[in-house]
This record gives structure tokens, sequence and C-alpha cells, in this order.
DNA sequence: CGCTCCGCCTGGTTGC
DNA sequence: TGCAACCAGGCGGAGC
């Protein structure tokens, strides 16, 4: 499942592989990908003749910035004139997003294919790349945001995305302020886009097994030092899988193809039953708002 | 408004 | 061994 981490593994791969090359053209296997209310010839049509600036991550959401593809542009300052509107990505639970040679043989589940020319590939030449979505349980979603359309007016969970951990927005104080009389679940507000953006189940189990917060507890219920804890934890467990290019515990991809190698090794996510790695205690698991969750019950009493 | 639950999906696992 | 039921979960929307 890709949370915050290992989208922005995606990002950076994107942006050293799929920048500055014309789009030739698409094809889209599963119409229910391209988000509505744009039909699958308008979201086709918007992408050709266009290339990537940039790719960008908000939360979960990958956003492309799109201009018209033209030889003459060879200054960035000619870049905003040319600004054409933005591609949007939602991988959700199972997408994959694959730079491959067109010729590759499609993965089962393709849902979306984008092609690729490069500057030696003449005008309506055959593509030379192709950046392929790939989405087992179909969840994942594709916006075209047409220009001087407010990207969130068509990708409008946007709208609702919380601070990005790794802003200064995001500090102590924040999480005090939004938890203040707040009755419910701690686990609960972290899978909350709105509290923060990109936390997904691992991270908020794992984040939660670091700061030695029992997911239970209520959020009006944390005392500072706890949300100080649990501040620094999710920065901790965020950037560790950064580092280490995604997790393993989960079935995630690069861009490449390649899994990441966080190691495979959670604390407590989908080791209900084994031995905590501090204390040997047999990890517990329960539900939460209808999420698996899981926990060890010596080191989480708090 | 705050919160929970359901539906959307496919494939792997579990239970009879 | 075969088949049905269950489970995984991000997010939007329904419902209380």
């Amino acid at each position: 499942m890709p949370e915050l981490p290992e989208v922005e593994i995606v990002k950076r791969g994107l942006n050293q592989l799929t920048l500055n090359k014309k789009i030739v053209g698409g094809e889209v296997l599963l119409e229910r990908t391209v988000a509505h209310p744009i039909s699958v010839g308008d979201f086709l049509g918007g992408l050709q003749g266009k290339a990537i600036a940039g790719w960008h991550r908000r939360g979960k959401y990958l956003l492309a910035q799109l201009y018209k593809w033209d030889t003459k542009i060879l200054k960035l300052t000619q870049l905003k004139e040319n600004q054409d509107g933005w591609l949007g990505v939602h991988l959700r639970m199972t997408g994959q997003l694959l730079w491959v040679k067109p010729e590759e043989s499609l993965h089962k589940h393709t849902r979306v294919r984008i092609f690729f020319g490069d500057r030696s590939s003449g005008s309506e030449g055959h593509p030379t790349h192709e950046l392929r979505f790939v989405d087992q349980r179909t969840f994942g979603q594709m916006w075209r945001v047409p220009p001087a359309t407010e990207i969130s007016h068509i990708i409008t969970g946007l709208k609702k995305l919380g601070p990005e951990p790794f802003s200064p927005e995001f500090c102590p104080e924040y999480l005090t302020k939004k938890f203040d009389k707040r009755h419910r679940a701690i686990k609960t507000a972290l899978l909350d886009q709105t509290t923060i953006a990109g936390l997904g189940n691992i991270y908020a189990d794992e984040a939660l097994f670091l700061s030695g917060i029992r997911p239970t507890t209520l959020c009006k219920d944390l005392t500072e030092t706890q949300i100080e804890q649990l501040h620094l934890a999710i920065l901790k467990v965020l950037q560790n899988s950064i580092d280490a290019g995604g997790t393993t515990f989960s079935n995630f991809l690069n861009v490449k193809g390649v899994n990441g190698n966080y190691g495979g090794v959670a604390w407590v996510y989908n080791r209900a039953g084994q031995p905590c790695r501090i204390c040997d205690t047999s990890l517990e698991k329960i539900k939460l708002a209808g999420r698996s969750t899981h926990f060890c019950p010596q080191c989480q009493e708090g």
C-alpha cells in the first residue's frame, strides 16, 4: 500500500526519468481509472503534445506539471507561458507507475498507458518510452487538470488534506490543538488525512509503537509528552522509510519495478502473535474504525 | 458537526 | 481437493 514514503520515492524516480519528453499518445484500458468529469477522449487529448516539467507530491497524490512541448523552448523562463495544466495520479491501494519500453509485454493489470517520444523520434514518431499505470485492485485514479483551472477543483481530495509531515506547520502545537477535546482513538485520527497528509495504516501503527502510545487512546487523553513523542515518531518512521527507498512489507515497486529495502522490519505491522522486538510480549491485533491495528500491549501501555 | 460504517475491487488465505 | 467466505485498505459518501 503506497503511503507517503512510497509516493515520495515514486515521485523522485519520475523526476529522474520522465521530464521533457513529448507525449505522443496514450491508451486507457480501464475507463474507471480516469476520474470524472472528464471523458477518456478528453483525458488523452489533453495530454497529447505535452511534456512534464516536474512531478510534485501532496499527501499521497502525485501531480505532474505539464507544458506544451516545443523544440523551440530552451529557456525555463519560457515554461511559464507554455504551462498546460496538470496530470494527477493517486495510487490508492495497489497502483504502480512504471517507466518501461512500450514493447514490454503488458502487465496483467495495466490500466492506462502514456507514450513518450524524445528529440530523436520525429513529431509523430513511434514512442520510445511509456509511463504505465498498473493497478490490481482498480482503486487508483488519474486526473487531467486543464490550464487555468484550480487543481483542487478537479482533484477535490486535495482540499481536505492536512499539513505535510515535513512542513513547519506540522508541529506538536498543531497536534495539541487538533486533538483537544476530540473523542476518538489516536489511530483513527492518524489515518484521517485532514489531520496529517500521507500517513496510512502501516506507518500509523509503526509511529504509535515508536511513541509508546496505545492505538485506542483517545486524542483528548494524550499528554503533552506523548504528543511530542508522537510528532517525532511520525517524522522518524517516514524519513527512515524514504531513506530506504520504501517498504518491503508491502508489495511496493518503484518506477523501475524494483522493491524497496526498508528491510521488511516492521515493529508491529502485520506481526500479530509474534514477539515484540523490544520486550518479547506477543503482539496484538484489533480493529479500529474498520482498520486492522497492531500494537504491543507491554510497550504501548499509555 | 463528529464519528462510524459501507462500497468500491481482486487475489491470496482460511475454513468447511 | 474444491469451493465459498473472508480479508486486505484509501477514500468518498451515507447514515446516525
